[in-house]
RNA sequence: UGGGUGGGCCGGACGGUCGCCGCCUGCGUGAGCAGGGGGAGGAAAGUCCGGGCUUCACAGGGCACGGUGAUGGGUAACACCCACCCUCGGUAACGGUGUCGGCGUCCCGGGCCGUACCGCCAACGAGCGGGACAGUGCAACAGAAAGCAUACCGCCUGUCAGGCCAGUCGGGUCCGGUAUCUGCCGGCCGAUACUACCUGACCGGUAAGGGUGAAAAGGUGCGGGGCGCAAGCCCUUAAUGUAAGAGCGCACCAGCAGCGGGGUGACCCGCUGGCUCGGCAAACCCCACCGGAAGCAAGGUCAAGUAGGGGACAAGGUUGGCCCGACCGCGAUGAUCCCCGGGUAGACCGCUUGACCUCGCAGGUAACUGCGGGGCUAGAGGAAUGACCGUCGCCCGCCACCGGCGGGUACAGAACCCGGCUUACAGGCCCAUCCACCGA
RNA sequence: GGCCCUAUCGUCUAGUGGUCUAGGACGUAGCCCUCUCAAGGCUAAAACCGGGGUUCGAAUCCCCGUAGGGUCA
C-alpha cells in the first residue's frame, strides 16, 4: 500500500515538471508568463488515506474562523481538502462554506507554501465569513503552521513515511 | 364595486472577469490544449405511501402478520386524483329573541343603530365500511339507575297492626264548678265500629319528581268556549283521560317500516303508518380487497490483498414467521452451504430515452386517455452546478419636491428513476367561485 | 443515499384510556439536629418534544412535523 501511494504520488509529481521542464520551475519566478489561478484535480485531497495522514501529523493553526491542518505532501504543489461537518449547517451552508474556502484556495496557491497539504475546517459560527476573510485568515494560517512544522521537523523527506506509518 | 374563499403558475434579469463537472469536434504518441454547447428544485427536503429496475438455485395454497375501506370512475399502482353522497364544524349575510347603551320624545309606546345569544347556515374546511341480532370488552367520578330495563326513593288507592292527639258516642249510683230541677261546662273512665292524623308492613297503580352525568327508552309547541255541585251534555274543533297527577291528543322536526318515483350506485324526494333506546371498533374481533423479501452501499466485471476456525450434507438445506407443497441436493482426501473472525475499500458498468417534455386534434363534467408532429433537458463520486464587481427590478428605514443615502432580496442543494402526500417559503401574477349593492 | 430506534422534572427512570393536581432515586433550595461539616429527618420548587384528530375524557390510541441516536458496501 504503501509503494502504491508513493508510486503515485511520484508519477503525479513527474507529469508537471515536464510541462515546467523547458523552464525554470521556481513558482515565484513566473512573471514573464502570466499566473493562471485554475483549481485542477490534481491540487485536491481525494481519498481517505491522504486526510488521515494529514490528521495523523498533528501540525495546526487555528483562529476564529478557520482551522487548518498542515502535512508535506511530496510534490511541488500545494494541495486543498475541505472537511465540513454536518454542525456547519444544513447542505445548503456547508456547499457554501466549502465554496469559499476552494475560492479562497483558488486565488492564494502561488502565496502559500508549496509541497505542503492543507486540510482547512471552518468553525460554525452563527454568520458565514466573507470570502476576503477566509483569505486572510488561510493564508496566516498557512505560514504559522508551516513554519512550525519546519522549525519541528527538519527534513521533510522522511516525514511522510513515518506519518502514513503511524 | 366591496368583502370572502379555493386553485394554478413564476420564484430575480442583464453584462464583465476568474473558476468547476460532463458531452461533441479538432490538434497531439501521451499528459493536455483550443472551440462549441449543457449544468439543481417546486419542494431536489421529510422518507409517509405506491411502482419501475436488480438480486435472492421461483414466487403456489393455508394460517399468522401488515395495510386499506361510503359510492362510481382514473391510473402501472397507490393511503393519490376527479365526480358525487352522508356526517360534523363553520364566518359574512339573513331571520328571531332579550338585556343594555345611544339617536329621538315632556314621558311612554313604536322606529333606527350598536351589542349579546339562538336558528338556518353561502362559498369553504375536516372525516369516512358494517356489527338497532356474530361474539367479547370498556364507561373513572357523580348519580336511584350506565345496560336486561326496570328495580329503588318518593307519590296515590286499598288492607292489616299499633299509637294517641283532635273529634264523636256513652256514663242519668265518678269528681269539680255553675245553676231554680231537668241541664250546661271542665276533668275522669270506657268504646273506638265511624271521621281525620301518625308510624310500620303488604298487595296494586305508578303517568308529577329524584339536585347527577359526555350520554338516562327522542325533541319543541299548543290543548278553546257554554250549561251544570258533579257525573255528563252541546258548539267549533286535531284536542282528551284518570281515584290523583300527562309520557294523553294533535302539529312539526329527527329516526324506523311499507309503498311510489329518480339515480349505474352510495343515496335522495313524496305519501302513509305507528310511537321508536343507545355510545366507543384510530378497544379485541368479524367481513371484503391487497401485499414474497431486501434494497443501486441492490447487483455484475476486473485489480490488489490477510488468517483462519467451527458446523451441516437424505431423519438434510432454501424461499426474512409456521405448516403443506415446490426447488436444490445423492460416492465426502473433492465440491456446495451456514456461522464466527480477519482483510480490501481502488477502477468500470448499472447511470440516465423515460408510465419524458411540448404543440395540435378528438373523447370525457373532471381526473385522465387516444392519435399525429416536434424535441433530448445535469450525471458527480472527499462529491461539479461557483466567487467577485457593475446596472436595473422589488421591499424596508431616513432625509423627504424630483430624487438621494443605507440595508435586505425567501425556503432551500440532485446521488438509480418515476407517480403522489406532507412540511418550509420574501414577493409577484393569473384564473375560478360565493355573498351584498348598483346598472343594463 | 437506504433502513431503523428513541423522546416524561436539571439527570436517570416508573406510569394496563379514568381518584394524574404524573410517582421514585440522585441533585437544588429552605428549616431542624450538631460547636462546625458530613450523615439523618421534614418541607418546597421542578417535567409528559410540538401541532392536529378519535373519545365524555389522551402521557397512553392514530396522523404529521421537530430534535437526537444507531446501522448498512
Amino acid at each position: 500500500m504503501d509503494a502504491g501511494e508513493v508510486d503515485n504520488l511520484i508519477g503525479k509529481g513527474d507529469r508537471p515538471e515536464r510541462r515546467d521542464g523547458p523552464e525554470p520551475s521556481e513558482l515565484r519566478r513566473l512573471p514573464q508568463e502570466p499566473r493562471r489561478y485554475t483549481f485542477p484535480p490534481h491540487l485536491r485531497l481525494k481519498r481517505a488515506a491522504e486526510f488521515e495522514r494529514c490528521f495523523a501529523r498533528r501540525q495546526s493553526a487555528a483562529d476564529n474562523v478557520l482551522i487548518v491542518y498542515v502535512c508535506e505532501n511530496g510534490s511541488r504543489y500545494p494541495r486543498l481538502g475541505c472537511v465540513v461537518s454536518r454542525k456547519c449547517g444544513r447542505a445548503v451552508r456547508r456547499n457554501r462554506y466549502k465554496r469559499l474556502l476552494r475560492e479562497a484556495f483558488r486565488l492564494l496557491q502561488h502565496d502559500l507554501p508549496a509541497g505542503i497539504d492543507y486540510v482547512v475546517l471552518p468553525r460554525p459560527g452563527s454568520m458565514i465569513p466573507s470570502l476576503a476573510a477566509i483569505q486572510r485568515s488561510l493564508l496566516r494560517l498557512a505560514r504559522r503552521a508551516v513554519r512550525q512544522l519546519q522549525d519541528k521537523g527538519w527534513p521533510p523527506q522522511p516525514s511522510p513515511p513515518q506519518a502514513a506509518s503511524s
